[in-house]
RNA sequence: UCCUCGGUAGCUCAGCGGUAGAGCAACCGGCUGUUAACCGGUGGGUCGCAGGUUCGAAUCCUGCCCGAGGAGCCA
């Protein structure tokens, strides 16, 4: 008989079903036993009683997450959670558990639940987020699919740094130092120079000693990058890929996003409404007297020219609009060494970071690229960093030099914000954070 | 790296100078519709580690280790 899946059980009312899984919880009263079988794909109730003869006697010796296979008959009951579940005629035990499971239905601290998230990994809400984060990453796909981007991939072992500045965790290769690549922009600019556009969704890390909610170690980027682009295509596209990727989650996950509790009104307004931009100039302002009590009584710091957002400024923003909002033109000294100066003020760079609403910050960075060879040479020189490492960079102004641009965005932050959680831990099977490299 | 809080039973915590505790989990028993079921019983401890103060330390002091929350930095 083959396995039925418990997220088609619906379709199965009054049929005979095979359902494979883990014992998620058993209640027993006498002579009635109900048993919680989780697949994966959901729970659902099953119910055997004393009648029912050997089944029943199996059922009595199961212990949490012994593993099973469930033969029996799908009815529609009220008293069931989620609506339906299933007469036992037949257990078969893969596997029972022995020895007790470490985790409980309730009452753990994070610490604990991070040192088990191999099992952490099986709850109902650790899977509902899983299942989340896979609609994002098969949506991003699919939206650059749908506009004929060729998805190449940077490498993940590299000579020296991308960006120059933030810390690189080091790697023996052979006889040479390589880093864990930070960003595969650099090479996606070679590719799009080959391909016309690019994508990739890659792991980015960064030996940072953050220890917020909003950091891992090592995350994964989606990055894109597109030949001829200027700045207003590459806002236009980053708006579009975000209402594409949460319709879809809309769409797709209700189910997911109604177990994590998540208010989907904001998230549908996202979707309708167009997305704020100020200038950099502008949000100083916004943001200064936003916070004007705050900073008065020295709890946050006033931001002048020149200061980069912190989490309170980015979050004070974020409620501002209510909406996702694109910071843009931002002093070029702030910023990376390749981005293109604005042509009407050479001190800013068309560049723009998107800020999320509810308090998640920035979710994307993004900018034009400088296409001119000698000003490119002239950037690397002002920001101190030697031209040979980037010789092969400076080749692609070299040889067909074209405005271009391109962004990046988290994933795991993106998905943090849609299902409405915390801390973005919980969005990676197995994050990795400062004091955490294990399981 | 800095600031704050914490480490006591498998888990979540109480106890804060005088015999080591509760709830949940586990195990045993009861209950034919449970919903993180309920009711009764049983077992379960190097009180993070090291040193100090004291007649006496889980409790007070010092150092170290580990973790959580926040800051800075960033996606």
């Amino acid at each position: 008989m083959e396995q039925t899946y418990i997220e088609d059980i619906a379709q199965k009312v009054g049929q005979e079903v095979l359902i494979c899984g883990w014992l998620y919880n058993r209640r027993e009263s006498g002579k009635i036993q109900f048993l919680l079988i989780r697949d994966g794909t959901g729970v659902i109730q099953a119910v055997v009683t004393k009648a029912d003869g050997e089944a029943f006697e199996k059922a009595l010796k199961l212990t949490q997450e012994s593993s099973l296979k469930v033969w029996g008959t799908v009815r529609e009951d009220p008293r069931a959670p989620g609506g339906y579940e299933v007469q036992i005629r037949n257990i078969e035990i893969v596997q029972r558990v022995e020895e007790k499971y470490p985790i409980d239905l309730k009452e753990h601290g994070p610490g604990f639940l991070l040192d088990h998230r191999h099992l952490w990994i099986r709850t109902p809400r650790q899977t509902a987020i899983l299942r989340l984060r896979h609609e994002v990453m098969r949506s991003i796909r699919d939206f650059f699919d749908e506009r004929g981007f060729i998805a190449t991939e940077a490498p993940i072992l590299t000579p020296s740094a991308c960006e120059g500045t933030t810390t690189l965790f080091e790697v023996n290769y052979f006889d040479e130092t390589a880093y864990l690549s930070q960003s595969g922009q650099l090479y996606l600019e070679a590719t799009a120079m080959a391909l016309g556009k690019v994508y990739w969704i890659g792991p980015a890390f960064r030996a940072e000693k953050s220890k917020t909610r909003k950091h891992l170690t090592e995350f994964w980027m989606a990055e894109a990058e597109v030949a001829f682009f200027d700045h207003e295509q590459n806002l236009k596209l980053q708006e579009e890929l975000v209402k594409y990727v949460i319709q879809r989650c809309l769409q797709k996950r209700a189910r997911e996003l109604k177990e994590l509790g998540r208010q989907t009104e904001s998230l549908e307004r996202v979707v309708a409404e167009p997305f704020a931009r100020v200038t950099y100039a502008e949000s100083l302002e916004i943001v200064n007297d936003l916070l004007k009590e705050k900073i008065a009584s020295g709890e946050v710091e006033k931001l002048d020219w020149g200061d980069d957002f912190g989490a309170p400024h980015e979050e004070a923003l974020g409620q501002h609009f209510g909406r996702p909002v694109f910071v843009e033109f931002f002093p070029a000294k702030m910023k990376a060494f390749y981005m293109e100066p604005k042509p009407d003020n050479p001190d800013l760079v068309l560049a723009a970071d998107l800020i999320a609403p509810e308090g998640y910050g920035e979710i994307i960075g993004g900018s034009q690229r400088i296409s001119d060879i000698a000003l490119l040479k002239q950037r690397l020189k002002d920001f101190g960093l030697p031209e040979e490492p980037y010789q092969w960079y400076i080749d692609l102004r070299k040889y067909g030099g074209v405005p271009h641009s391109g962004f990046g965005l988290g994933v795991e932050r993106l998905t943090t914000w849609i299902a409405g959680i915390e801390h973005l831990r919980e969005t990676i099977p197995f994050p990795r954070m400062i004091y955490r490299l294990k399981p």
